[in-house]
DNA sequence: CTAAAAATATACCAAACGGTATATTAAAAA
DNA sequence: TTTTTAATATACCGTTTGGTATATTTTTAG
């Protein structure tokens, strides 16, 4: 059973996350934090020591949670192959799920903490890594299972997709426009198909 | 000839567009202007009507200077194709470039424009459109010289190779990898000879 | 049910924010 | 060179900023 104040800080959390996602670090207030959570700053400095530190929990539990849903979608099939094409088809749907959360959070954060809040930027480099070597397992689970072949390497595969993926969440966000998302997906299924699969 | 107030505007355009460029519009204050341009609010305010005229009037003439380093390189060669692989050529020494301007203007405005400066945001998707009608262009002027296949829709691809190129300068700014950008521009150079060269 | 402890609210801080009215200085025209 | 005009500096405006010390309330333990 959750304390009391664990329970606030996963309410702060939860509320304020869209918010920093959104604006950015810098455009987010004070004010908008309270507002947002009907508490007041004494609460807000009880369970978070500073912005900057709410700002990494709000990214992280975005990142968290994403990354589980990402893996669930995947974890219908036991075809890395076919896990793949599950990943493409969750990125289908981005566009949607993305904006409930302001946006994609590793493209926003990315390009908002570069110069402003070295400690988040470090959290979303450490999420790239993490989910382009998830891609590079699943190609490696691929080439052990004969699925996929042995020539390819799998971290450049990994990071080659995940290059055109996060330039589509761009493009679409940008122009706001699905059809980046659609199409560049539709890209990386034909480079599944007449590239990896042996 | 420039009248003194003419030169005062581009000189604070000048010196202010890379701190906008760097920070975003929010986290960009106006003491941050004076102090870099040593002049003071009245100055600023004199050749600007308020910040977001200012952040705009920035952008437009980065990018305008950035439009005009793409043409000037590509217009070395006649051939569209080789215009193209040109401009895949100007993509890789891009990482250098545009840290000058403190980042990529289209990535950075079009993520930190999103929810704060809407008339930034509609300068963000212009030139997006414009850089892929340039690319569109020149692969019909490439079908018309019967360099590219005709069967290859124009605006199709080129939204597809600014997606990729899009996505490489954000991996590479934000690893501060320039691998992804390299590696992008040879992926590109390979679809241009063997998808669209005939 | 009461006492100790934890969590939240209130009131306040100096500093910085974007912006403006006015004074002063510098440039252009007569 | 003087006068007019344009450009910049100064001083100020109310508001908001992130953050804190302290008072009050709520929760938990005895």
């Amino acid at each position: 059973m959750l304390t009391k104040s664990e329970q606030t800080t996963e309410f702060i959390i939860q509320t304020v996350a869209p918010i920093f996602n959104k604006n950015g670090y810098a455009a987010t207030s004070l004010s908008d934090i309270t507002k947002a959570t009907g508490l007041t700053k004494g609460a807000i400095y009880g369970n978070f020591k500073n912005k900057e530190e709410l700002s990494i929990a709000a990214f992280d539990t975005t990142v968290k949670n994403m990354l589980r849903r990402i893996n669930t979608h995947q974890s219908t099939s036991d075809s890395p192959l076919e896990k793949l094409l599950l990943i493409t088809d969750f990125y289908r749907n981005y566009y949607n799920y993305s904006q409930e959360l302001g946006g994609c959070p590793v493209l926003n954060m990315g390009v908002d903490a570069k110069h402003q809040n070295p400690l988040l930027l470090e959290r979303v480099k450490y999420t790239i890594t993490k989910v382009q070597n998830n891609l590079a397992k699943i190609i490696e689970a691929g080439q052990e299972l004969q699925e996929i072949h042995t020539k390819i390497a799998p971290l450049l595969y990994a990071k080659r997709v995940y290059t055109m993926i996060i330039g589509a969440i761009f493009m679409t966000h940008t122009m706001e426009d699905n059809n980046y998302l659609l199409e560049t997906m539709n890209q990386i299924d034909i480079i599944i198909y007449k590239e990896l699969k042996r």
